[in-house]
DNA sequence: TATAATTGTTAGTATTATCCTAATAATGAA
DNA sequence: TTCATTATTAGGATAATACTAACAATTATA
């Protein structure tokens, strides 16, 4: 109740958002992609991955780089959090991308139980507004 | 436009937090009283105000540690940033006191025009809701 | 005032999260 | 098979957060 259901880090929650866009993919997600994506080199997306395996967020396959149950339930909790949120500001007048880059530093910090309850308040939107996806902030 | 006015960590924002609400108290703010505050110890916070001197937000006279002037631009945004997301969050049907803890989280992470522009949307709340005092959250 | 208690500070460490380069291993494509 | 890409490991570096221990300075009180 007091605090966020899954402990993650900023870095963590941006590699979870990356592999979660990407689940549906042709192509795998892999850690040359999360590093591009991310602006970031390979060893240090390797030792991210690392605590999320060792957290049961994120299982490595083959050369892919896979959500768990739990890490596809953490990426659509923060997916949700995000929108929400992002809603939002949107409404107050803030620019719909900037509001994507804003909201993306904190989102994951947003109480799941809260977040259920600004839904209630906002309606949950499928989308970001404006249709613009999310991005992974770059630190 | 794209990020903060003033780039701190959650820590940092905590003291801010500290030393700004005890401004007008009868005792002076001292390391101890922080210290205590926040649960650390006095090394601790003697390593973080040291940091915010050095960014210009907090300098020490004769024992006592005082925002500068940049430093209490810096707690004012804070705080409004803090009322108006705590409001909202009450407005959703969270708990006051929970909401402050959880706003704590995230607060000195908003952006200025963003929350400039949610103050319009929500109004400008004196207080938290139900009149809790801002407290500075502990990690 | 002398002593005790509280505060402040410095030194020295530790941990965690983020990052990197360089080297090597493995895999995939041509 | 050779080249290129990708993955991994090793080895560092830095910043933020935290601590204990030791000592200095200040304040309170007996």
């Amino acid at each position: 109740m007091k605090n966020n259901n899954i402990n993650i880090t900023k870095r963590e929650r941006d590699c979870i958002i990356t592999i979660g866009k990407n689940r549906n993919q042709s192509f795998p997600t892999r850690i040359s992609f999360i590093a591009k994506s991310l602006d970031m080199k390979m060893p240090t997306v390797e030792e991210i991955i690392k605590r999320l395996v060792e957290k049961g967020l994120v299982q490595k396959e083959a050369g892919m780089v896979l959500l768990t149950e739990k890490g596809n339930n953490c990426y659509e909790e923060i997916i949700m959090k995000h929108r929400v949120m992002e809603t939002f500001l949107f409404e107050c007048g803030v620019n719909a991308d900037e509001a994507c880059r804003e909201v993306s530093r904190f989102d994951y910090l947003i109480d799941s139980e809260s977040a259920d309850k600004i839904i209630e308040k906002i309606g949950k939107p499928e989308k970001c507004p404006h249709g613009f996806k999310i991005i992974e902030s770059k630190r």
